[in-house]
DNA sequence: TAAAAATCACCCCGACTGGGGGATACGCAG
DNA sequence: CTGCGTATCCCCCAGTCGGGGTGATTTTTA
Protein backbone atom coordinates (compact mmCIF):
# COMPACT_ATOMS: atom_id res chain seq x y z
CA UNK A 1 0.00 0.00 0.00
CA UNK A 2 2.14 2.62 -1.35
CA UNK A 3 0.13 6.35 -1.40
CA UNK A 4 -2.58 6.04 1.09
CA UNK A 5 -6.45 7.28 -0.37
CA UNK A 6 -6.69 11.20 0.46
CA UNK A 7 -10.26 12.16 2.01
CA UNK A 8 -11.31 15.26 2.53
CA UNK A 9 -14.64 15.53 4.71
CA UNK A 10 -16.99 17.90 4.41
CA UNK A 11 -19.60 17.56 7.41
CA UNK A 12 -20.64 20.41 9.68
CA UNK A 13 -21.17 17.99 12.58
CA UNK A 14 -18.43 17.66 14.88
CA UNK A 15 -19.32 14.24 16.56
CA UNK A 16 -20.14 12.98 12.71
CA UNK A 17 -16.95 14.43 11.06
CA UNK A 18 -14.86 13.45 14.02
CA UNK A 19 -15.92 9.94 13.81
CA UNK A 20 -15.81 9.48 10.50
CA UNK A 21 -12.40 10.76 10.37
CA UNK A 22 -11.03 8.63 13.48
CA UNK A 23 -12.86 5.42 11.33
CA UNK A 24 -11.07 5.97 8.07
CA UNK A 25 -7.71 6.94 9.82
CA UNK A 26 -8.07 3.54 11.44
CA UNK A 27 -7.84 1.98 7.87
CA UNK A 28 -4.36 1.62 6.14
CA UNK A 29 -4.29 2.61 2.94
CA UNK A 30 -6.82 5.48 4.04
CA UNK A 31 -5.86 8.96 5.41
CA UNK A 32 -8.38 12.28 6.08
CA UNK A 33 -5.78 14.82 5.13
CA UNK A 34 -8.41 17.41 5.95
CA UNK A 35 -11.84 17.91 7.51
CA UNK A 36 -14.21 21.00 7.12
CA UNK A 37 -17.38 22.32 8.51
CA UNK A 38 -18.38 23.91 5.21
CA UNK A 39 -18.11 24.40 1.95
CA UNK A 40 -17.78 27.63 1.92
CA UNK A 41 -14.43 27.58 4.38
CA UNK A 42 -13.45 24.26 2.32
CA UNK A 43 -13.32 25.81 -1.45
CA UNK A 44 -10.17 27.88 -0.74
CA UNK A 45 -7.56 25.31 0.48
CA UNK A 46 -9.41 22.15 -0.43
CA UNK A 47 -7.07 21.92 -3.81
CA UNK A 48 -4.14 22.16 -1.64
CA UNK A 49 -5.52 19.25 -0.37
CA UNK A 50 -5.44 16.98 -3.16
CA UNK A 51 -8.19 14.93 -2.31
CA UNK A 52 -8.82 11.56 -4.00
CA UNK A 53 -12.19 11.47 -2.23
CA UNK A 54 -14.72 14.02 -0.45
CA UNK A 55 -17.40 13.10 1.64
CA UNK A 56 -19.67 15.60 1.16
CA UNK A 57 -22.57 16.31 3.76
CA UNK A 58 -25.62 17.88 1.75
CA UNK A 59 -27.00 19.74 5.06
CA UNK A 60 -24.09 22.13 5.16
CA UNK A 61 -24.53 25.75 6.33
CA UNK A 62 -24.02 28.50 3.71
CA UNK A 63 -23.76 26.86 0.38
CA UNK A 64 -25.67 23.43 0.63
CA UNK A 65 -24.37 20.04 -0.79
CA UNK A 66 -26.13 19.86 -3.86
CA UNK A 67 -24.99 23.95 -4.43
CA UNK A 68 -21.64 22.47 -3.92
CA UNK A 69 -21.03 19.45 -5.42
CA UNK A 70 -20.47 21.52 -8.97
CA UNK A 71 -18.23 24.05 -7.44
CA UNK A 72 -16.23 21.06 -6.28
CA UNK A 73 -15.92 19.30 -9.43
CA UNK A 74 -15.22 22.25 -11.16
CA UNK A 75 -11.78 23.14 -9.13
CA UNK A 76 -11.38 19.10 -8.57
CA UNK A 77 -12.64 17.61 -11.82
CA UNK A 78 -10.80 14.04 -11.09
CA UNK A 79 -11.59 14.07 -7.16
CA UNK A 80 -14.77 11.59 -6.44
CA UNK A 81 -17.04 12.53 -4.37
CA UNK A 82 -19.21 10.42 -1.30
CA UNK A 83 -22.82 12.03 -0.68
CA UNK A 84 -23.44 12.05 3.07
CA UNK A 85 -27.39 12.28 4.18
CA UNK A 86 -29.78 11.66 6.59
CA UNK A 87 -32.71 11.80 3.72
CA UNK A 88 -32.85 8.92 1.62
CA UNK A 89 -35.30 10.47 -0.82
CA UNK A 90 -35.48 9.76 -4.52
CA UNK A 91 -34.78 13.31 -5.61
CA UNK A 92 -31.97 14.38 -3.49
CA UNK A 93 -29.85 11.84 -4.31
CA UNK A 94 -31.28 11.66 -7.45
CA UNK A 95 -29.99 15.15 -7.69
CA UNK A 96 -26.83 14.29 -5.97
CA UNK A 97 -25.48 11.79 -8.86
CA UNK A 98 -27.20 14.82 -11.67
CA UNK A 99 -24.87 16.97 -9.97
CA UNK A 100 -21.86 15.00 -10.18
CA UNK A 101 -21.75 12.83 -6.68
CA UNK A 102 -20.38 9.09 -7.09
CA UNK A 103 -22.15 7.58 -4.73
CA UNK A 104 -23.94 8.45 -1.17
CA UNK A 105 -23.44 7.21 2.27
CA UNK A 106 -25.94 7.08 5.09
CA UNK A 107 -25.79 8.64 8.43
CA UNK A 108 -26.91 4.87 9.58
CA UNK A 109 -23.90 3.45 7.02
CA UNK A 110 -22.48 0.80 9.18
CA UNK A 111 -18.79 1.72 10.31
CA UNK A 112 -17.05 -1.01 8.09
CA UNK A 113 -19.64 -0.14 5.38
CA UNK A 114 -17.57 3.35 5.13
CA UNK A 115 -14.52 2.07 3.90
CA UNK A 116 -16.11 -0.54 1.79
CA UNK A 117 -17.71 2.53 -0.14
CA UNK A 118 -14.79 4.17 -0.86
CA UNK A 119 -12.78 1.41 -1.75
CA UNK A 120 -15.48 0.87 -4.18
CA UNK A 121 -16.23 4.48 -5.92
CA UNK A 122 -12.02 4.38 -6.30
CA UNK A 123 -12.58 1.31 -7.99
CA UNK A 124 -13.92 3.04 -11.15
CA UNK A 125 -17.87 2.14 -9.34
CA UNK A 126 -20.15 3.80 -7.81
CA UNK A 127 -21.46 2.46 -4.47
CA UNK A 128 -25.57 2.35 -5.32
CA UNK A 129 -26.57 0.67 -2.89
CA UNK A 130 -29.31 -1.72 -3.59
CA UNK A 131 -32.18 0.74 -2.38
CA UNK A 132 -30.78 2.85 -5.05
CA UNK A 133 -30.81 0.46 -7.61
CA UNK A 134 -34.50 -0.48 -6.85
CA UNK A 135 -34.81 3.10 -6.70
CA UNK A 136 -33.38 3.66 -10.25
CA UNK A 137 -35.34 0.77 -11.84
CA UNK A 138 -38.46 1.66 -10.26
CA UNK A 139 -38.71 5.08 -11.59
CA UNK A 140 -37.36 3.50 -15.18
CA UNK A 141 -40.68 1.30 -14.72
CA UNK A 142 -43.65 2.89 -17.00
CA UNK A 143 -46.51 2.63 -15.66
CA UNK A 144 -48.34 -0.63 -16.78
CA UNK A 145 -51.94 0.51 -16.75
CA UNK A 146 -51.72 3.87 -18.91
CA UNK A 147 -55.28 4.93 -19.98
CA UNK A 148 -53.47 5.53 -23.27
CA UNK A 149 -53.30 3.99 -26.51
CA UNK A 150 -49.79 2.46 -27.93
CA UNK A 151 -50.01 5.06 -30.82
CA UNK A 152 -51.17 8.38 -27.99
CA UNK A 153 -48.46 7.33 -25.98
CA UNK A 154 -45.48 7.38 -28.66
CA UNK A 155 -47.16 10.82 -29.66
CA UNK A 156 -47.11 12.22 -26.28
CA UNK A 157 -43.50 11.04 -25.79
CA UNK A 158 -42.73 13.09 -28.96
CA UNK A 159 -44.20 16.35 -27.62
CA UNK A 160 -43.06 15.98 -24.28
CA UNK A 161 -39.42 15.94 -26.37
CA UNK A 162 -40.50 19.73 -27.45
CA UNK A 163 -41.46 18.29 -30.77
CA UNK A 164 -44.63 20.18 -32.62
CA UNK A 165 -47.44 18.67 -33.78
CA UNK A 166 -46.58 19.08 -37.57
CA UNK A 167 -42.74 17.87 -36.35
CA UNK A 168 -44.82 14.84 -35.31
CA UNK A 169 -46.72 14.62 -37.73
CA UNK A 170 -44.03 14.13 -40.18
CA UNK A 171 -42.34 11.80 -38.14
CA UNK A 172 -45.01 9.25 -37.69
CA UNK A 173 -46.16 9.85 -41.31
CA UNK A 174 -49.56 10.81 -40.99
CA UNK A 175 -51.55 13.88 -40.85
CA UNK A 176 -51.39 16.97 -39.04
CA UNK A 177 -54.97 16.61 -38.56
CA UNK A 178 -54.64 12.94 -37.13
CA UNK A 179 -52.21 14.41 -34.63
CA UNK A 180 -54.26 16.73 -33.38
CA UNK A 181 -57.21 13.70 -32.89
CA UNK A 182 -54.84 12.09 -30.81
CA UNK A 183 -53.88 14.94 -28.71
CA UNK A 184 -57.54 16.26 -27.90
CA UNK A 185 -58.41 12.56 -26.88
CA UNK A 186 -54.99 12.46 -24.94
CA UNK A 187 -56.12 15.81 -23.15
CA UNK A 188 -59.07 14.30 -22.57
CA UNK A 189 -58.03 11.12 -21.27
CA UNK A 190 -55.36 13.05 -18.56
CA UNK A 191 -58.14 15.69 -17.84
CA UNK A 192 -56.18 19.00 -18.81
CA UNK A 193 -55.86 21.15 -21.38
CA UNK A 194 -52.23 22.02 -22.44
CA UNK A 195 -49.11 20.29 -23.48
CA UNK A 196 -46.94 20.66 -20.38
CA UNK A 197 -50.31 19.70 -18.18
CA UNK A 198 -50.46 16.56 -20.42
CA UNK A 199 -46.49 16.18 -19.80
CA UNK A 200 -46.66 17.17 -16.35
CA UNK A 201 -49.48 14.52 -15.41
CA UNK A 202 -48.18 11.74 -17.56
CA UNK A 203 -45.01 11.73 -16.16
CA UNK A 204 -45.93 12.11 -12.65
CA UNK A 205 -48.13 8.97 -13.29
CA UNK A 206 -45.28 7.19 -15.76
CA UNK A 207 -47.47 6.74 -18.45
CA UNK A 208 -44.30 8.20 -20.62
CA UNK B 1 -38.63 -24.35 1.65
CA UNK B 2 -42.43 -24.75 1.37
CA UNK B 3 -43.25 -23.96 -1.92
CA UNK B 4 -41.05 -23.76 -4.29
CA UNK B 5 -40.22 -20.51 -6.56
CA UNK B 6 -41.91 -21.21 -10.24
CA UNK B 7 -40.16 -20.28 -13.19
CA UNK B 8 -40.27 -20.10 -16.91
CA UNK B 9 -37.48 -19.81 -18.98
CA UNK B 10 -38.55 -18.32 -22.44
CA UNK B 11 -35.86 -18.88 -25.26
CA UNK B 12 -34.83 -19.87 -28.41
CA UNK B 13 -31.61 -21.33 -27.89
CA UNK B 14 -31.87 -25.19 -27.51
CA UNK B 15 -28.72 -25.70 -25.34
CA UNK B 16 -29.30 -22.31 -23.60
CA UNK B 17 -32.45 -22.83 -22.67
CA UNK B 18 -32.16 -26.79 -21.25
CA UNK B 19 -28.95 -25.65 -19.68
CA UNK B 20 -30.76 -22.97 -17.28
CA UNK B 21 -33.58 -25.23 -16.95
CA UNK B 22 -30.96 -28.18 -15.58
CA UNK B 23 -29.28 -25.44 -13.76
CA UNK B 24 -32.01 -23.69 -11.77
CA UNK B 25 -33.64 -27.61 -11.29
CA UNK B 26 -30.39 -28.39 -9.33
CA UNK B 27 -31.26 -26.13 -6.72
CA UNK B 28 -33.82 -26.54 -4.04
CA UNK B 29 -36.52 -24.21 -3.98
CA UNK B 30 -36.76 -23.35 -7.30
CA UNK B 31 -38.59 -25.31 -9.90
CA UNK B 32 -38.87 -24.85 -13.85
CA UNK B 33 -42.11 -25.32 -14.44
CA UNK B 34 -42.04 -25.07 -18.14
CA UNK B 35 -40.25 -23.78 -21.15
CA UNK B 36 -40.88 -22.04 -24.30
CA UNK B 37 -39.00 -21.27 -27.50
CA UNK B 38 -40.82 -18.11 -28.24
CA UNK B 39 -43.24 -15.74 -26.29
CA UNK B 40 -45.74 -16.46 -29.71
CA UNK B 41 -46.09 -19.89 -28.24
CA UNK B 42 -45.89 -19.17 -24.96
CA UNK B 43 -48.27 -16.40 -24.52
CA UNK B 44 -51.79 -18.91 -24.19
CA UNK B 45 -50.67 -21.16 -22.02
CA UNK B 46 -48.08 -19.59 -19.19
CA UNK B 47 -51.09 -18.27 -17.52
CA UNK B 48 -51.90 -21.59 -16.50
CA UNK B 49 -48.15 -21.80 -15.48
CA UNK B 50 -48.60 -19.61 -12.81
CA UNK B 51 -44.83 -18.53 -12.73
CA UNK B 52 -43.49 -16.44 -9.91
CA UNK B 53 -40.09 -15.85 -12.71
CA UNK B 54 -39.80 -15.68 -16.28
CA UNK B 55 -36.78 -15.71 -17.76
CA UNK B 56 -37.19 -13.64 -21.07
CA UNK B 57 -34.77 -13.85 -23.86
CA UNK B 58 -34.59 -10.54 -25.86
CA UNK B 59 -33.33 -11.77 -28.99
CA UNK B 60 -36.77 -14.19 -29.83
CA UNK B 61 -37.99 -15.20 -33.67
CA UNK B 62 -41.28 -13.46 -34.00
CA UNK B 63 -42.35 -11.49 -30.89
CA UNK B 64 -39.19 -9.90 -29.81
CA UNK B 65 -38.53 -9.56 -25.79
CA UNK B 66 -39.06 -6.37 -25.98
CA UNK B 67 -42.53 -6.39 -27.18
CA UNK B 68 -43.47 -9.09 -25.33
CA UNK B 69 -42.85 -7.27 -21.94
CA UNK B 70 -45.59 -5.54 -21.76
CA UNK B 71 -48.44 -8.55 -23.05
CA UNK B 72 -46.35 -10.58 -19.96
CA UNK B 73 -46.96 -7.99 -17.74
CA UNK B 74 -50.97 -7.61 -18.46
CA UNK B 75 -51.40 -11.01 -18.42
CA UNK B 76 -49.27 -11.83 -15.35
CA UNK B 77 -48.84 -8.58 -13.42
CA UNK B 78 -47.30 -9.79 -10.44
CA UNK B 79 -44.82 -12.15 -12.01
CA UNK B 80 -41.51 -10.75 -12.22
CA UNK B 81 -39.17 -10.90 -15.44
CA UNK B 82 -35.49 -11.46 -16.21
CA UNK B 83 -34.19 -10.73 -19.57
CA UNK B 84 -31.35 -12.91 -20.98
CA UNK B 85 -29.37 -11.37 -23.23
CA UNK B 86 -26.16 -11.00 -25.45
CA UNK B 87 -25.90 -7.32 -25.92
CA UNK B 88 -25.17 -5.31 -22.71
CA UNK B 89 -25.69 -1.94 -24.49
CA UNK B 90 -27.48 0.49 -22.51
CA UNK B 91 -30.02 0.84 -24.93
CA UNK B 92 -31.56 -1.91 -24.85
CA UNK B 93 -31.42 -2.26 -20.90
CA UNK B 94 -33.36 0.64 -20.35
CA UNK B 95 -35.80 -0.33 -22.63
CA UNK B 96 -36.22 -3.77 -21.20
CA UNK B 97 -36.30 -1.89 -17.35
CA UNK B 98 -38.57 0.71 -18.89
CA UNK B 99 -41.10 -2.00 -20.06
CA UNK B 100 -41.11 -3.64 -16.75
CA UNK B 101 -38.47 -6.04 -16.67
CA UNK B 102 -37.05 -6.12 -12.83
CA UNK B 103 -33.24 -6.78 -14.18
CA UNK B 104 -31.21 -8.77 -16.58
CA UNK B 105 -28.91 -11.64 -17.14
CA UNK B 106 -25.64 -12.18 -19.46
CA UNK B 107 -25.80 -15.29 -21.82
CA UNK B 108 -22.42 -14.97 -19.70
CA UNK B 109 -23.68 -15.03 -16.07
CA UNK B 110 -21.90 -17.72 -14.18
CA UNK B 111 -24.15 -20.23 -13.58
CA UNK B 112 -24.25 -19.61 -9.68
CA UNK B 113 -25.04 -15.96 -10.41
CA UNK B 114 -28.30 -17.08 -12.29
CA UNK B 115 -30.03 -18.86 -9.12
CA UNK B 116 -28.63 -15.82 -6.98
CA UNK B 117 -30.41 -12.79 -9.12
CA UNK B 118 -33.94 -15.28 -9.34
CA UNK B 119 -33.31 -15.13 -5.02
CA UNK B 120 -32.50 -11.37 -5.17
CA UNK B 121 -35.63 -10.10 -7.64
CA UNK B 122 -37.64 -12.22 -5.08
CA UNK B 123 -36.90 -10.52 -2.63
CA UNK B 124 -38.23 -7.29 -3.59
CA UNK B 125 -34.77 -5.76 -5.09
CA UNK B 126 -33.33 -6.28 -9.11
CA UNK B 127 -30.70 -7.57 -9.55
CA UNK B 128 -28.43 -4.78 -11.36
CA UNK B 129 -25.17 -5.58 -11.76
CA UNK B 130 -22.72 -3.09 -10.72
CA UNK B 131 -22.77 -2.77 -14.65
CA UNK B 132 -25.78 -1.17 -14.85
CA UNK B 133 -25.32 0.63 -11.85
CA UNK B 134 -22.78 2.52 -13.52
CA UNK B 135 -24.45 3.26 -16.49
CA UNK B 136 -27.29 4.68 -14.43
CA UNK B 137 -24.78 6.51 -12.84
CA UNK B 138 -23.09 7.67 -15.63
CA UNK B 139 -26.26 8.58 -17.64
CA UNK B 140 -27.67 10.68 -14.47
CA UNK B 141 -24.48 12.62 -14.00
CA UNK B 142 -24.79 15.99 -16.16
CA UNK B 143 -22.02 17.51 -18.16
CA UNK B 144 -19.61 19.89 -16.31
CA UNK B 145 -18.98 22.00 -18.94
CA UNK B 146 -22.34 22.78 -20.11
CA UNK B 147 -21.74 26.21 -22.15
CA UNK B 148 -25.39 27.67 -20.79
CA UNK B 149 -25.37 29.43 -17.62
CA UNK B 150 -27.54 28.66 -14.61
CA UNK B 151 -30.01 30.58 -15.68
CA UNK B 152 -30.45 29.39 -19.15
CA UNK B 153 -30.10 25.64 -17.88
CA UNK B 154 -32.85 26.43 -15.72
CA UNK B 155 -35.26 27.74 -18.24
CA UNK B 156 -34.11 25.25 -20.82
CA UNK B 157 -35.44 22.74 -18.33
CA UNK B 158 -38.81 24.11 -18.29
CA UNK B 159 -38.68 24.52 -21.90
CA UNK B 160 -38.22 20.87 -21.75
CA UNK B 161 -40.86 20.11 -19.49
CA UNK B 162 -42.86 21.39 -21.87
CA UNK B 163 -43.68 24.64 -20.64
CA UNK B 164 -44.48 27.64 -22.35
CA UNK B 165 -42.71 31.08 -22.43
CA UNK B 166 -45.55 32.84 -20.48
CA UNK B 167 -45.39 29.38 -18.11
CA UNK B 168 -41.99 29.94 -17.55
CA UNK B 169 -42.02 33.32 -16.78
CA UNK B 170 -44.81 33.73 -13.94
CA UNK B 171 -42.44 30.23 -12.77
CA UNK B 172 -39.59 32.49 -12.44
CA UNK B 173 -41.17 35.72 -11.71
CA UNK B 174 -39.53 37.16 -14.58
CA UNK B 175 -40.66 39.04 -17.75
CA UNK B 176 -41.89 37.70 -20.40
CA UNK B 177 -39.59 39.16 -22.89
CA UNK B 178 -36.86 38.17 -20.13
CA UNK B 179 -37.58 34.78 -20.89
CA UNK B 180 -37.51 35.40 -24.99
CA UNK B 181 -33.96 37.12 -24.58
CA UNK B 182 -32.23 34.08 -22.61
CA UNK B 183 -34.18 31.49 -25.38
CA UNK B 184 -32.87 33.48 -27.90
CA UNK B 185 -29.41 33.00 -26.07
CA UNK B 186 -30.00 29.22 -25.67
CA UNK B 187 -30.36 28.73 -29.24
CA UNK B 188 -27.45 30.66 -30.39
CA UNK B 189 -24.91 28.94 -27.85
CA UNK B 190 -26.55 25.57 -28.95
CA UNK B 191 -26.36 26.18 -32.27
CA UNK B 192 -30.32 25.35 -32.99
CA UNK B 193 -33.43 27.06 -33.79
CA UNK B 194 -36.22 25.50 -32.34
CA UNK B 195 -37.15 24.36 -28.96
CA UNK B 196 -36.97 20.68 -29.84
CA UNK B 197 -33.78 20.64 -31.78
CA UNK B 198 -32.21 22.66 -27.93
CA UNK B 199 -33.32 19.94 -26.30
CA UNK B 200 -32.53 17.26 -28.22
CA UNK B 201 -29.31 18.98 -28.05
CA UNK B 202 -28.86 19.81 -24.66
CA UNK B 203 -30.09 16.05 -23.46
CA UNK B 204 -27.66 14.52 -25.88
CA UNK B 205 -24.98 16.49 -24.39
CA UNK B 206 -26.22 16.23 -20.81
CA UNK B 207 -26.35 19.88 -20.51
CA UNK B 208 -30.07 19.36 -18.65
C1' DT C 1 -12.42 46.87 -13.25
C1' DA C 2 -13.95 44.42 -17.12
C1' DA C 3 -16.56 40.64 -18.81
C1' DA C 4 -20.48 37.82 -18.50
C1' DA C 5 -24.99 36.97 -17.09
C1' DA C 6 -29.60 38.42 -16.08
C1' DT C 7 -33.09 41.54 -16.60
C1' DC C 8 -36.49 44.25 -19.48
C1' DA C 9 -38.31 46.40 -23.84
C1' DC C 10 -40.08 47.02 -28.69
C1' DC C 11 -40.82 45.77 -33.74
C1' DC C 12 -42.76 42.22 -37.42
C1' DC C 13 -45.11 38.16 -39.07
C1' DG C 14 -45.70 33.43 -39.97
C1' DA C 15 -46.63 29.26 -37.59
C1' DC C 16 -48.61 26.93 -34.11
C1' DT C 17 -52.18 25.92 -30.49
C1' DG C 18 -56.48 24.70 -28.55
C1' DG C 19 -61.44 24.32 -28.82
C1' DG C 20 -65.45 23.43 -31.47
C1' DG C 21 -67.65 20.70 -34.99
C1' DG C 22 -67.66 16.21 -37.98
C1' DA C 23 -66.43 11.74 -40.92
C1' DT C 24 -64.57 7.05 -42.24
C1' DA C 25 -62.70 2.70 -41.36
C1' DC C 26 -61.05 -1.31 -38.65
C1' DG C 27 -61.00 -4.82 -35.21
C1' DC C 28 -62.59 -6.85 -31.18
C1' DA C 29 -65.83 -8.26 -27.53
C1' DG C 30 -70.28 -8.94 -25.83
C1' DC D 1 -74.30 -8.01 -35.22
C1' DT D 2 -73.62 -3.98 -32.91
C1' DG D 3 -71.43 -1.21 -30.07
C1' DC D 4 -66.78 0.59 -28.28
C1' DG D 5 -62.27 2.07 -28.77
C1' DT D 6 -58.66 3.16 -31.89
C1' DA D 7 -56.69 5.38 -35.76
C1' DT D 8 -57.16 8.06 -39.53
C1' DC D 9 -58.56 12.51 -41.84
C1' DC D 10 -61.14 17.15 -42.62
C1' DC D 11 -62.94 22.26 -41.63
C1' DC D 12 -63.18 26.87 -39.02
C1' DC D 13 -61.42 30.40 -35.93
C1' DA D 14 -59.38 33.33 -32.38
C1' DG D 15 -55.51 33.66 -29.79
C1' DT D 16 -50.83 32.69 -28.54
C1' DC D 17 -46.24 31.46 -29.44
C1' DG D 18 -41.91 31.34 -31.97
C1' DG D 19 -37.98 33.23 -34.20
C1' DG D 20 -35.38 37.26 -36.03
C1' DG D 21 -33.65 41.73 -35.18
C1' DT D 22 -31.84 45.55 -31.84
C1' DG D 23 -30.87 47.93 -27.71
C1' DA D 24 -30.50 49.02 -22.76
C1' DT D 25 -29.78 48.55 -17.51
C1' DT D 26 -28.31 46.15 -13.50
C1' DT D 27 -26.20 42.45 -11.02
C1' DT D 28 -22.85 38.95 -10.59
C1' DT D 29 -18.64 37.04 -11.31
C1' DA D 30 -13.97 36.50 -12.80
Amino acid sequence: MGTPIKIVIIEDDDTIRNGYEFLINANNGFKVVNTYSSFDIAQHTITADRPDVILLDIQLPGTGGIAALPKLKRILPSTLILIITVYESEQVIFDALMNGASGYLTKSTPSVKIIEAIREVCEGGGPMSVNIARMVISSFRRNQDSPLSKRETQILELIASGKSRSMVAKELFIDLETVRSHIKKIYIKLDVNSRSEAITAAKKNKFI
